[in-house]
DNA sequence: CGAGTCGTTGAGAATTTTCAAGATTAGTGG
DNA sequence: CCACTAATCTTGAAAATTCTCAACGACTCG
């Protein structure tokens, strides 16, 4: 259960802010790490928490991706994340004290466990440390708006461009290469998530590959033409990628 | 600017429980109404924050309704939230205090201001306030959810079916009727919220129309067979509908 | 009243899905 | 290490859906 490798380091967690605020003394730190200290290690297709389980833990991810995934009415599923390296999961959960959503290993992942309840009270006597959680809520938000902006998308080549941009993006944050990365979900995952079908994300990435936008390996993914795809995605999709 | 008429009760309004909280001493909720005391109208096509404005007030409405909307880098806009009475707007905002979206009034509109600012300060010494604001950035977050899953769903049926279920019960939450509503959103709107063109959005309003699922009337909406509905939605897009 | 916006409907064009078959890859056990 | 099974991925062709372009009526606002 308990891992000892460091396969991202803090400093480029996306909850560094939160681990290590600028402001705090020597011995907040040491409390602060305390609290965050546990990991967990997940495999491929393993369960972090499922829908219904009671809410304890964010989960900042060190290596390794899950999806979330909701389950609706009849019993159709909708992932509404895939979550990378240095993300964070289970912010949702706190205002029901419940996760809404399961979340999967989507490769095998290792994560570390925040204690919410423990956080928050740390964070009643550290200002700086509440200034940085309501950072990472909000932050988590406007992210969600990069991806309406995807999903709001009408043709599959906008989506995915807009997806592989996405991702190629948030690669980017946390210093992982931009132009080439693994897509560690299968095609019918990235359907799924952008509503439309294996067989078509399946097509256009063929496409794109022959466009030379992409050059396209299983899941190994390599960025040939980044103007050219952000053409076609439209957007920037809320990062800024330089050179 | 400033509006005396309550349109929107305190205890109907989703910052209730920001404004409200059951565990504050009177002094506290004193000092609190003193700061939520700001309102503002807003006539319709007006806009309340400008994409680039500096973050300062989460906007509680009280009365009408507003789109977000960004803007991407070729100059697309797409409508990423509708929000109705007794919902929040600027959440999105805090982390990099500036507004990455506007948003602009649907209709003749009234909102009260929260300056966050002195809300933090607040809620420094009151934990039950820092709770609430928690639970507020958590259940949006969590209602970004129903909304990915919404928008995941790859026919226009089953879209615009929960976007309608959507909507309807987040009238029933603030004690609106769910039966019957005005969308007061043009159809063009609704079209880029969904990832459609308007004349499909026309086209399967008149068809539930024809069959007798909702009724239409512009934009007059009065749901007729909500079970019937639900199931070409294939969901109940989280939120619980009783009766 | 006239101009402009909004909503509806139709018909053909374009895109996406569906269904089906093969190719490739990954995982398992011998 | 190999063979075998299962899962994943790709591609094709026909069917279904959605979009585009166009016209028209209803409504609103000067």
């Amino acid at each position: 259960m308990i891992d000892s490798s460091l396969a991202v380091s803090c400093s480029n967690c996306s909850v560094r802010r939160l681990c290590l605020p600028a402001e705090l003394s020597r011995a907040d730190i040491d409390r602060l790490e305390r609290v965050t200290r546990r990991k967990k290690v997940v495999k491929a297709g393993e369960i972090l928490y499922q829908s219904g389980d009671p809410f304890q833990n964010l989960y900042a991810i060190r290596s390794g991706s899950f999806k979330s995934v909701v389950i609706a009415a009849d019993g159709d599923t909708q992932i509404t994340h895939f979550a990378l390296p240095g993300e964070l999961l289970g912010l949702d959960a706190y205002s029901k004290r419940i996760h809404s959503s399961y979340a999967e290993a989507l490769e095998d992942s290792s994560v570390c466990l925040l204690p919410f309840a423990q956080l928050e009270l740390l964070a009643q006597q550290v200002p700086a440390l509440q200034q940085q959680i309501y950072s990472i809520f909000s932050e988590e938000l406007r992210q969600e708006n990069d991806i309406l902006m995807l999903l709001g998308k009408r043709s599959a080549d906008t989506r995915l461009a807009a997806l592989l941009i996405n991702i190629s993006s948030r690669y980017a944050c946390r210093g992982y290469s931009c132009n080439e990365f693994i897509l560690s979900m299968p095609r019918t995952d990235i359907a799924n998530y952008l509503g439309l079908t294996a067989e078509t994300v399946s097509r256009v990435f063929s496409r794109f590959h022959r466009e030379r936008l992409i050059k396209v390996d299983g899941r190994v993914v390599k960025i040939l033409d980044l103007l050219g795809l952000s053409e076609v995605a439209g957007t920037h999709c809320g990062y800024e990628v330089d050179g």
